[in-house]
DNA sequence: CCGTACATGTAACCCGTTACATGATTAA
DNA sequence: TTAATCATGTAACGGGTTACATGTACGG
């Protein structure tokens, strides 16, 4: 959210419009969780809000990032991403990364393809240990298939990183 | 945690171990997670537990499913599973179907297949629309990143989903 | 005897979803 | 006028992590 905020000043509803469209790819929140934490952001002095009128009298509030905020969010965003099955940092910080010559994707992308390679071998090194033949394989056809598909994962991860730029 | 205990009975130790070892690559769980859960699925007549005592007084809880558990847990493994960018029930599914001749998992597989089949083709459609030449993607670089990311995991998990049996 | 693993719990806190609740604006 | 969208909130509940807290068993 404080991303979204350093873009632009915005609402609660355009923050959950931001969600749902191409950021929920891969990171999601609901209405119902960005306007108790627009409060929170702005009990921490993260954001400050003004009050814009549409129409006769409905009321919208424009929240705006503070100094604090930035700083934080910048923090945030050089700071290293660990590996996470379930929420994936580092996606979320290139989202954040619009300029495309900015010599930081290439540092976070070697960062990342180490951490991958990493996990890569360990699960290599795991189906070889864990499935030595084919009758460790029909024993535990579930398993093997889990890793098999960790394995995909982190391949495919692997390749895409290497795409970029 | 019906999975697990369906397969064999066991301590809320053993089952924390297991969330850190194969299945945690894809849905975690600690022990004060665990703990508490086990007792409101007792609460619920899921599960019941026997006490062993290991050494001279180490008191060891085993747990074991009930009748009740048993279908409960079948009824979710026989359930379609969605498409869900934080968990994938559909492998956690398959672990449990360690029988490598169940046709269920072919079932399973088109189903999948279809879905993500689907995920795949809105993506590229979003790719097109939203960047129609290169003056789009650099305008908004890290957009365009995350998408090929999301059009990239979809398309090996399709290789990987044709690639089972 | 000492460190690692076994074993089980609680507390505080935030994450996240579903449902409940209300009302205004706008375009057809 | 009516339906879709804009706009903002709360409540209940369970998911999930980190920290706090305690004690036993076992192998070297």
């Amino acid at each position: 959210m404080l991303g979204l905020l350093n873009e632009r000043p915005q609402s609660g509803y355009d923050l959950t419009k931001s969600f749902d469209a191409d950021i929920g790819e891969f990171w999601n929140a609901n209405h119902s969780q960005i306007y108790p934490l627009l409060k929170r952001m702005e009990d921490q002095e993260l954001i400050t809000h003004k009050t814009s009128i549409v129409g006769q009298k409905l009321e919208k509030k424009i929240y705006l990032i503070t100094q604090l905020g930035t700083n934080i969010f910048k923090d945030w965003l050089h700071s290293p991403s660990i590996l996470d099955q379930a929420h994936d940092e580092f996606i979320l910080k290139l989202y954040f990364i619009s300029n495309r010559d900015n010599p930081q994707i290439k540092i976070m992308v070697a960062e990342q393809l180490q951490l991958h390679q990493a996990k890569l071998n360990t699960l290599k090194q795991q189906k070889i240990t864990k499935f030595p033949d084919q009758e460790h394989i029909n024993q535990d056809y579930g398993h093997f298939l889990v890793l098999n598909h960790a394995i995909n994962r982190e391949e495919s991860y692997l390749s895409w990183l290497n795409a970029i730029e």
